[in-house]
DNA sequence: TTGGAGTGTCAACAACGCTGACGTATCGTT
DNA sequence: AACGATACGTCAGCGTTGTTGACACTCCAA
């Protein structure tokens, strides 16, 4: 336990915003959100008879076309077994292919078929009008803040990730 | 699909923040916070014989003691099956207890024991400390904005929950 | 007294994590 | 050419947490 009420007028600036309970507030935000932020989705697939783990993969081999299985093993954090089963399906129903590597033939280069580009394009309509709305209800500014927090709670490895990947994406 | 690219110079305000690139980031942030947000409650857990359902059990009764089952099934979204086994651990290991309720005899009402307390207060502390950090890092503002994105994302009925849930806890 | 609400429980199942172990192809380096 | 390391696939088994469906009990309220 720390700080449950940081003194006040430190530097001038308020510290209320971290307060335990303020704290607890926002691990209850995050709760609700994620529930919605995952809602649309869910709702898609549950017909399919594809998870939440079909659609994190589809949305990263769309992110980054030919990126190879070691590399999505990493960004989801999960084990190839795990990964496996689920990747299997989608080369079963042709969502997804694996080109052998050029340079390095043990390495399997994954790509979405039209069939898949075509699904991930579903789901990802379906969440990025959510966030859509969110961000145009919040404005620009909370978006940067919203951000900002985030990046911020992420493990530092996480962190590198995911900015090295937004580096590729425009 | 909706508008991939919004015409600019609107009302002067930029709407750059709106792409599909930006909210697919966004997604993409959302999705690596989130994994660091059930981070280190995980590794308290998985030494001992509980999950992540179990955590949010006790949040819950934590933030709200004396709630019913059914309440409890509400906020968190599941199955009361699914609940019930939780439950029955957290009972059976003496972290959790149910009376029975004065004025409906039907109802549970759900409080900590000393131990379930202790438990809690340590994954919250483990949690807490991450969204302290991440709150200081990014100072108040930023965390505004974290906030009215995040509500923004729920579902409204979601959302009514978590506003009475605030009026609660101060 | 009767219907419905709140709760507990049994059985079965699915999604998606995990570990451990083993096999194969390929690469890189002696 | 041989050998160890790397990338990947797969089999087998298991745990957590979600689901449905069905049934029973208690109790409140009309």
């Amino acid at each position: 336990m720390e700080n449950s009420k940081p003194s006040t007028s430190l530097s001038g600036e308020s510290l209320l915003y971290l307060t335990d309970e303020q704290l607890r507030k926002g691990i209850e935000a995050m709760f609700f959100a994620y529930r919605g932020f995952t809602a649309d989705p869910d709702r898609i697939l549950e017909n399919l008879d594809y998870g939440r783990a079909h659609h994190r993969a589809l949305h990263f081999v769309h992110r980054s076309p030919g990126t190879t299985v070691g590399n999505l093993l990493a960004i989801l954090g999960v084990t190839k077994q795990s990964l496996n089963r689920v990747l299997r399906t989608l080369f079963d129903d042709a969502l997804v292919e694996a080109r052998v590597g050029k340079k390095d033939k043990r390495e399997r280069h994954l790509y979405l078929t039209e069939k898949g580009a075509a699904l991930e394009r579903e789901l990802s309509d379906a969440q990025r009008a959510r966030m859509r709305a969110a961000y145009r209800a919040a404005g620009p500014q909370a978006v940067q803040g919203f951000r900002t927090v985030l990046e911020a709670m992420m493990d530092p490895e996480m962190l590198r990730q995911f900015q090295r990947m937004l580096e590729g994406g425009k």
